[in-house]
DNA sequence: TAATGTATGTTATACTATAACAAGTCAAGA
DNA sequence: TCTTGACTTGTTATAGTATAACATACATTA
């Protein structure tokens, strides 16, 4: 199950809306699944999906120690990371950030399309990508266990003005 | 023209050999591209090549320094910046370190195996993985210029005993 | 309630990376 | 030959990213 190519990715939408259903979808996850989304974790999560882009892990701990939480960088790494393992957030390694998860609930193979322009973050759906890489590593005997796929380029925004 | 599989992955072989051979080939392809690879680049490569593992800049700045070229950290990253940027050399995200290339020549779509036992990379074949990422990103309108495939897991000799 | 595991907060520090400027090198043309 | 301009190296200084280690608080269950 999966929208038209790609509705939540490059385009215009409703934010309020988008990060409303993924905070309800969010908590749902974590009741089924036992998890502890504790004030700073749920909090941390809203505040990427309010970005609505990635955010550097200081750039969370000023915005959480602005609301009252701790203000040392250790508060804002371990919530990230909790919402990583969890599936609720990715890390993007390219930009030293992380991006609240945009495909919850859906088998989770992602690759990050990164514009080099306007830093827009996408996620765009790879189960081939992640079938391809299964296979060549298999081909070496090698086993994975978490894969980080990105991408850097122009999206289709950026992309007509492109200084080269 | 391939190998079999990989038989420089996961493999034992002769480092000082396979060393050689790629500076070999290095220079050849620096002279018929116009690059200059000037001593400290050159030196950089070598130390990749030799330690057959993925360095940190702080490693390969240490080894620089030790043999008499600056000992400042523009040194070694302008040098592994240059290596990275004309293919010789690779930078691993997910380690934040850099290993040298070892298919050198090869139409160029790697994506990188990473044993979390032992630190070993693995340079894998991955012209399907790009394929199916290039399909992935012209459905959403992106035009990828250039990519990141790294997948963590556990080697061929690692697997056996795995903790978990 | 005691015991245990987990979460948060803090201090301190380690690690990674780049900006900005100075000085040296090299090749091509005046 | 001299000089210009592009590039490379070196240095100082600082910015940005991340984690170790310890103390305190909270929750769950025996």
């Amino acid at each position: 199950m999966q929208d038209a190519p790609d509705s939540r990715a490059f385009a215009l939408h409703d934010h309020a809306h988008c990060a409303g259903d993924m905070m309800a979808r969010a908590e749902a996850l974590s009741r089924d699944k036992g998890l502890r989304l504790t004030p700073v974790r749920r909090r941390t999560l809203e505040i990427l999906l309010e970005a609505h882009r990635a955010l550097g892990a200081y750039d969370v701990l000023n915005r959480l120690s602005a609301e009252g939480y701790g203000n040392q960088p250790p508060v804002a790494y371990r919530a990230l990371e909790f919402l990583v393992e969890q599936g609720l957030a990715h890390r993007i390694r390219r930009l030293n950030a992380f991006t609240a998860c945009m495909h919850l609930g859906e088998s989770h193979a992602p690759a990050f399309l990164i514009c080099r322009l306007c830093d827009a973050v996408a996620e765009a759906p790879a189960a081939p990508v992640r079938a391809a890489l299964d296979q060549a590593a298999s081909d070496l005997g090698f086993v994975i266990e978490r894969s980080n796929i990105e991408a850097l380029g122009l999206c289709p925004t950026c992309r007509p003005g492109a200084a080269a």
